[in-house]
DNA sequence: GCAGAAATGGAATAAAAATTCCACATGATG
DNA sequence: CATCATGTGGAATTTTTATTCCATTTCTGC
């Protein structure tokens, strides 16, 4: 391609140059050179100002950012990345066989990765459809009103609560990860009081240590809300409110897509309810 | 779709309606239906002038055009064009919108759920379709190769890094899950050896500790298996192999489901090469 | 072949987009 | 710590692009 001068006019090129020179370009243009390999679809097809806000930049800087490159101006930058889709699927029948043919013939670890998707995928669809919400309200509202919250899960459910963990705090909400380190467990959880709020997930089969803390909790006062995965589960007796989250599996393992949705839905949902009532109480701007 | 009114907002229907339809159509509009039909790239991506050169039309018979099709103005129909290749990632912007609204009526629990679940499917599909199978066999190789499996990842990784140590246990592979505790984290990875591996999650903003440790470890001759989210990730210069995961995002919340899924497959794909490998040297049974 | 309706071409206009420009901020250098 | 070069945000400007309008042409039914 013409590229004496430097400027790619293809995309593998652009995008090999980009990565290649962002260590050495100033804040912001690295910014867009990021974005770009990242989300290249986006620039594609969107207009200056929305990629500008997309990118979080000045509509200017990507015309800078362009010319910094040898183009003229960001159109025709943005020409490189069309041409990519152009020239990979000359018509959309191809297009189609494409797919159909890459997920047809693939074989070994990307195969597999097709099943779990489509695993997740179907846990996922499932779940939403049957769950109740007047649980999930109840859930959320627990979780607001809570001076702390503490996290209970070991092995497959200690994901779940480490995730929810990074989420509360991000979200600004003081949260307590039960590890169980050095098996201090229970000992971790003895800090809750019935302020705070006990989150317990534990799977089929359940592990000892969280039923027996999350019944320990219950019994000082703490309330306890359950997400566990059958009408059975130890946790039941134990908890305020019980969130039902049935997976589907593929061979041994069980998905997880589901209950980290449902989880950081909660946490999410939580924040906002205190939002909502710290606007009321105090409504300290318009 | 929206198609209550007869104008398709998926690029299919739009296609067969066109089909359906021209044999009435006048016979400039007619052209335009089968240069829309027969070129859809250059629809896509051409600017009215341009495509009604190409057309054989006037600019203005395109607009009469999607007009006559329900549509309000040319772009409009183009739009459904250019969702055809985007396959229609969800909007950023409108679902943030979404979301703001369903939980300004602070009872959106369940709406939420269902926000995220969305999200996390996108995010799924998407990555299936466009990951680089060799680079997932190469890993799985390199994971199934390993003495031990040694995991490495803060924050948001983390819960990928606990659910992998906890399947690898499963499937019998000798693992380490560096946590960091007690700030041991680089005397963790210090065990690690030539003839283990490193997994190394990170995502944006990259912890410096995973980063570090990495690096150090990739120093010593540990050969490091990448998941990351960008070409720019400073875990790319020490690692081996690199497999990019670009999950959608909900607001500020990123998905985990596509890495999950993936860490998942790559587990079991190294675990059925092992198992492949062990029958071919002595096959104890039939 | 003659009215009336529908369709068309092309210029005029409106809308939106990209680009330029400049004042201000930031960071490096002596 | 003052100076200069470089980088940045945002408004102003120019260009491009889509759309509208209307005179003219082409069909349709009688």
């Amino acid at each position: 391609m013409n590229e004496t001068d430097g400027t790619p006019r293809d995309f593998d090129t652009l995008r090999a140059l980009l990565i290649e020179r962002r260590p050495d370009m100033p804040k912001r243009l690295a910014q867009v050179a990021a974005f770009a390999v990242d989300r290249p679809d986006d620039v594609t097809f969107g207009t200056v100002a929305a990629i500008a806000e997309q990118a979080g930049v000045q509509p200017s800087t990507l015309v800078r950012f362009a010319q910094s490159l040898g183009y003229q101006g960001f159109s025709e930058l943005q020409d490189v990345f069309r041409a990519r889709l152009r020239d990979r699927w000359p018509d959309y029948d191809e297009r189609l066989e494409v797919l159909r043919r890459r997920s047809a013939d693939s074989q070994g670890a990307h195969a597999l990765f097709g099943d779990f998707v489509d695993t997740a995928v179907t846990s996922l669809i499932r779940l939403r459809d049957t769950i109740e919400p007047a649980r999930m309200d109840e859930a959320a509202r627990l979780i607001a009103g809570a001076r702390a919250i503490y996290l209970l899960g070991q092995r497959r459910a200690f994901p779940v609560c480490s995730y929810m963990a990074y989420a509360l705090a991000k979200l600004g909400s003081p949260t307590v990860l039960i590890d169980n380190v050095a098996g201090l467990g229970p000992e971790q959880a003895e800090a809750a009081g019935p302020e705070d709020l006990l989150i317990a997930v534990s799977f089929t089969p359940y592990t000892s240590l969280t039923v027996d803390v999350a019944n320990a909790a219950a019994a000082r006062g703490v309330p306890v809300l359950a997400l566990t995965d059958s009408p059975f589960s130890p946790l039941i007796q134990s908890a305020k409110v019980v969130v039902e989250v049935i997976e589907a599996d593929l061979g041994a393992f069980r998905s997880l897509s589901g209950t980290l949705c449902l989880a950081m839905a909660l946490c999410v949902a939580a924040a906002e309810i205190r939002r909502a009532e710290a606007e009321e109480k105090g409504p300290a701007r318009a």
